[in-house]
DNA sequence: CGTATGCTCAAACGATCGTTTGAACGACAT
DNA sequence: ATGTCGTTCAAACGATCGTTTGAGCATACG
């Protein structure tokens, strides 16, 4: 039971935890409130209803997570000798980084289940949102990839990006040794995607 | 209402369609054997419970799926002409025919939900019943990537299979033009798949 | 014919869900 | 002191969940 930081706070952090735990709907406002040490009524009255909260949830970390981002592609597009593998940086690093704290390292689960749960609401509001995110970052792709058709450089990037979604989500197999440090570990991850990535967009 | 077939059949089959839209939780019986025209006790009945209604909705199809997997496999692993797009090709194309029909297609769906929901139980089921087919495709990627260690190897496959998975769930954005057809869409596809993660396993 | 057997049915069970209510509390201004 | 405002609280609301029950029905077998 959480007792430090304001009600709304306590809050959003259990909730980030549940929700990646057990999902959206599995997750009941009674355990919620629970573990965040409020009374149940206090969702309610903080954030107006269960839905709201989730997209707190998402906004909090969200916001943080593609300013990063864009700032990191600010510096890199556009630019002429910029590499492919510096723009997928740009898009990998802040996640990788967010998921540095055991806190944020849930949000990338909980984002990932948002992906799968296909529930249109929540689709509706991400594309809203951060949809501008990925728009730029595929102009960039475009003109690091100027031999491929638009077509095939909407697959490879929906591609690259279902294996970055599972990585960063924690899906994989792949646990950090006792013997690297975590953020030696992280840096591997990074270059690993990047790597990959960079391949499969590259393919002849 | 379905009213073909026997009564376990229609529910397996409405379990499908709704547990790819809504989720496993997501999904009530109350629907599930209303959408089947069927009696809400049948699925107890004939079932046990929600939760091996689940696993037979897997087992329905993982079976056909990973039978023709390993089918395919066997036709290309220990040759000494057989080249990673062939391995890729075993792997990737049984899963795109099983979504071929509109059922099939919703159970990719289906599948990659189980992934996202980190359920432990489920997890363990599929681990334990299809474990073996992955094992046998890492063998053959690990003789035809000799150059690759161990380590280098889980996490390529790791990232080709969170690619494979996130495209063929559905999850792309990438839909079929009204002047292809269904067949050439499909091979589209599977070239796509392939084109890409032979690329990112075969990174330098 | 009688009686098992396999299946379907409406109805109810207890549990849990998100949400609402109205009283109580503390801090602070009037 | 009195009143206001933001917040917290226990309690209850109606809805929905998975599961169970026991009667009812059909078919097959003695």
């Amino acid at each position: 039971m959480n007792r430090t930081g304001s009600t709304k706070e306590r809050i959003l952090g259990a909730a980030e935890t549940l929700f990646a735990q057990r999902g959206f709907d599995g997750a009941s406002l009674r355990q919620l409130t629970s573990a965040a040490g409020v009374n149940l009524a206090a969702v309610n009255y903080h954030f107006g209803s269960k839905e709201k909260l989730v997209e707190q949830v998402f906004r909090r970390r969200l916001d943080a997570l593609n300013a990063q981002r864009l700032a990191a592609l600010a510096k890199v597009a556009g630019q002429p000798d910029t590499r492919l593998e510096d723009v997928l940086d740009a898009f990998i690093r802040p996640a990788l980084e967010l998921s540095h704290d055991d806190s944020g390292s849930l949000f990338m689960r909980v984002l990932a289940r948002a992906f799968a749960e296909h529930d249109d609401s929540l689709r509706k509001f991400l594309s809203e949102n951060y949809g501008h995110v990925m728009r730029q970052f595929t102009a960039e792709f475009a003109r690091l990839l100027p031999r491929l058709s638009k077509e095939e450089l909407y697959w490879r990037i929906d591609l690259a990006t279902g294996a970055l979604t599972h990585a960063m989500s924690g899906f994989g197999i792949i646990q950090r040794k006792s013997d690297v440090s975590e953020r030696a570990h992280r840096e591997q991850t990074v270059q690993h995607l990047i790597r990959f990535a960079a391949a499969g967009l590259n393919a002849t």
